[in-house]
DNA sequence: GTTAAGATCCACT
DNA sequence: GTGGATCTTAACC
């Protein structure tokens, strides 16, 4: 993966990263997943943003250069992965949604549960850092250098391919087209809105 | 120091 | 379709 194609703005990176790999080397295996579905946030404008108050001590890493990872805890269970973009400074990050198991499935089957069926191996956020066992460890990981987590150019994405939709998931600016997924992509999550969205002008 | 909310997921009805 | 689990961060007193 090139450095200059991350940085640029998330909703400008979200797209382009669609069909790219991320693979994640642990003392167990290598998880790898093609990437179905992103979502970006951008900047301190985003009010549904982790940066929208500004840098702290969690966030930082979106505030540093392109190319690193962003791994959080959502709602003290999960673990999300976030590639930061943009420049320098900037809090900029696309959130990994969604993506296709396509090396390590049964790492990433013992993780998640015997039962589980492929499309589902990664869907969903949280789910996308437990198959490729993601933990606060890999919190501000070089991306590019690939030591333990590495991002790398799959295979094209036909443009017509690509889908833009409203955010899922967040309370705030949830209807902002800040979402790309891969049409028809059966490990793309089809989630309700947040409990506490509320409708707002032109949702 | 205390409290409220959160970029979620799973089991159960 | 609905509700609960579970804990960290950040805002407020």
């Amino acid at each position: 993966m090139n450095v200059d194609l991350l940085s640029h703005p998330a909703e400008e990176v979200a797209p382009k990263l669609l069909g790219c790999v991320l693979t994640c080397k642990t003392p167990e295996g290598t998880v790898s997943i093609a990437i179905t579905e992103t979502e970006a946030y951008s900047g301190t404008a985003d009010p549904a943003s982790h940066a929208y108050r500004g840098r702290t001590a969690r966030n930082a890493t979106m505030f540093g250069p392109a190319g690193h990872l962003y791994v959080y805890r959502s709602h003290g269970l999960h673990w999300c992965a976030n590639v930061v973009t943009g420049t320098d400074g900037i809090a900029s990050g696309v959130l990994i949604r969604a993506g296709r198991v396509i090396e390590g499935e049964d790492l990433a089957r013992k993780r998640r549960g015997a039962k589980v069926d492929s499309p589902r191996l990664a869907r969903g956020p949280g789910n996308v850092g437990q198959a490729l066992g993601i933990t606060a460890e890999h919190n501000g990981a070089d991306l590019l250098a690939g030591t333990s987590v590495m991002l790398s150019e799959g295979e094209p994405v036909p443009a017509a391919l690509i889908r833009v939709g409203p955010r899922v998931g967040v309370s705030k600016a949830h209807d902002w087209q800040h979402r790309f997924y891969l049409a028809g992509d059966p490990t793309v999550s089809a989630y309700r809105l947040s409990p506490r969205a509320k409708p707002s002008a032109g949702a």
